[in-house]
DNA sequence: GACTTTCATCGAAAAAAAACGATAAAGACC
DNA sequence: GGTCTTTATCGTTTTTTTTCGATGAAAGTC
């Protein structure tokens, strides 16, 4: 019946999900990279690099914007977007400390 | 139009993402953590310990085996999971070198 | 003011994910 | 052999994701 029943868990949990999901498509990984390759914060040059529509990209940015992996701003009739490393750094830590939980020897 | 077109990007990018993919639920998370805990390598348990059905566990189950993230093997009529740390460690790898690309200052 | 550029959003369509109950298969137990 | 336990899989429904074209809004250019 298609119920999604994630509030019933932790919400460590529901976080580290979240920001698994948003690294959880190609074009967002490749985006990142992108944002993160130029000094200078990109905005539709990205729509140049990827091969998907413009719109597409454009959903793309609001889906990592809404996990707060980026930053952005408008200048004039451009769109400025840029890594946000202050979550980076929180996701990072909520990693390592799942990481450490399941580094435990093989049983089978 | 709905159409996925995972395959156009770079197989770094679409093997990170195939992995994220696989954290990318709270109750993936709570399995991989309980399967931690428990040094024997627990089957049905995690039935009794998530709000979840028998069969939607069965079914993250597979996902996280075809992730490479679990390995499972059968004993008599039980079935016995347990975490892959050799994949758990190619992730890590591959995260790590994510985060160290991504590790540019903000800009805006 | 008219036109162009840049991007976000809307609407639609198709695909995938999430959930469950029901059923089936495979051992264990008597 | 018959029954119970355990788990995988099938079928179905609902929700979410992915994608695009089209449209709109906002700012720059002439």
């Amino acid at each position: 019946m298609g119920v999604h029943k994630k509030e019933a868990f932790g919400q460590e949990d529901q976080d580290l999900a979240e920001l698994a999901k948003a690294l959880a498509h190609p074009a967002r990984i490749a985006i990142l990279k992108e944002l993160a390759k130029r000094q200078t914060c990109i905005c539709g040059e990205i729509v140049e690099v990827l091969p998907l529509a413009q719109s597409t990209v454009s959903q793309h940015l609001k889906e990592l914007l809404q996990a707060r992996l980026i930053k952005g701003t408008v200048e004039g009739t451009k769109s400025c977007y840029c890594i946000n490393q202050e979550a980076f750094q929180s996701f990072k830590q909520l990693l390592d400390g799942f990481f450490a939980v399941t580094a435990q020897p093989d049983c089978c």
